[in-house]
DNA sequence: CTTGACCTTGTAGTTAAGTACAGGGTTTAC
DNA sequence: GTAAACCCTGTACTTAACTACAAGGTCAAG
């Protein structure tokens, strides 16, 4: 495999290519090597981290989880047992989410049947909600 | 009503003093008369107001649309339909991010019970599904 | 009459995850 | 041989919603 250079590697697993070079300096990717001329590169090994990387943020993993999940993946004497409970807590974590959610939208619904849309806005049940605290659930 | 000083109106709201000083900046709050000691002095009016943003951000509005709600209610030739028009863009962003976050849910979920949480971290699912950008659902 | 809690202003720092820019060197295509 | 497109470094900017701090004035308790 040919080396790559930044801007390749960047568009290969979809991300900018400043963001790669902020992800080294993050410690997400290791050091990188340099060709005669200064400039770093790559092989297809950091498509696959960058598609990593991508992927681990679709499923809600923060950039410092990410390293914490990199680090495991780089360290053949990690458990699996580690992996799993990141997992789990993201798990939880994002559950704990859809329910704050699910309060907002059960309120904003009531509060949109309950708001005629017709007529001025004194004593329009929305901002009355607002007004008197009772936005809670 | 006796006049309220920053922080007797903050602590009547549940917010901090400087976050008082801070949503005025904003234009949340008008621009404060001041006693002859150059002190804000606040009514139970502002209470009220800083109650109505705290019960706006529990339903997820952000502090720019807070404002748009704030100046319908401040303005009397204001009409329902805007109140209600902000209410449903809110709730539909609500539900989108509900959809997003199930999404998560389930891939995590598969996740957690596909791997054993057992062994050492080669041939970890969770870790290949993140290798392989098999993430996506 | 002094101590401590409060108030004033303006400004700077925080977090996350980038994104942009200036000022320079290199490489590729025509 | 020159112009575009890339690369390098370091630094500053972005967004949201605060939060903290410095340097000073005021007020209430004892």
């Amino acid at each position: 495999m040919k080396p790559l250079t930044r801007g390749q590697v960047a568009r290969a697993s979809q991300v900018g290519a400043e963001t790669v070079r902020f992800y080294e300096s993050e410690g997400l990717l290791p050091p990188t090597p340099r060709s005669g001329n200064g400039y770093r590169y790559y092989t297809e090994d950091t498509v696959q981290r960058l598609n990593f990387i991508r992927g681990a943020k679709k499923l809600g993993f923060n950039l410092n989880e990410i390293k914490e999940l990199l680090s495991l993946h780089d360290n053949p004497n990690a458990s699996r047992a580690d992996v799993k409970t990141l997992t789990q807590s993201k798990l939880a974590e994002i559950e704990k989410r859809i329910v704050d959610l699910q309060r907002m939208r059960k309120v904003l619904k009531r509060l949109a049947t309950e708001c005629s849309g017709e007529g001025p806005i004194s004593g329009c049940p929305i901002i009355q909600t607002l007004e008197n605290g009772q936005s809670e659930e």
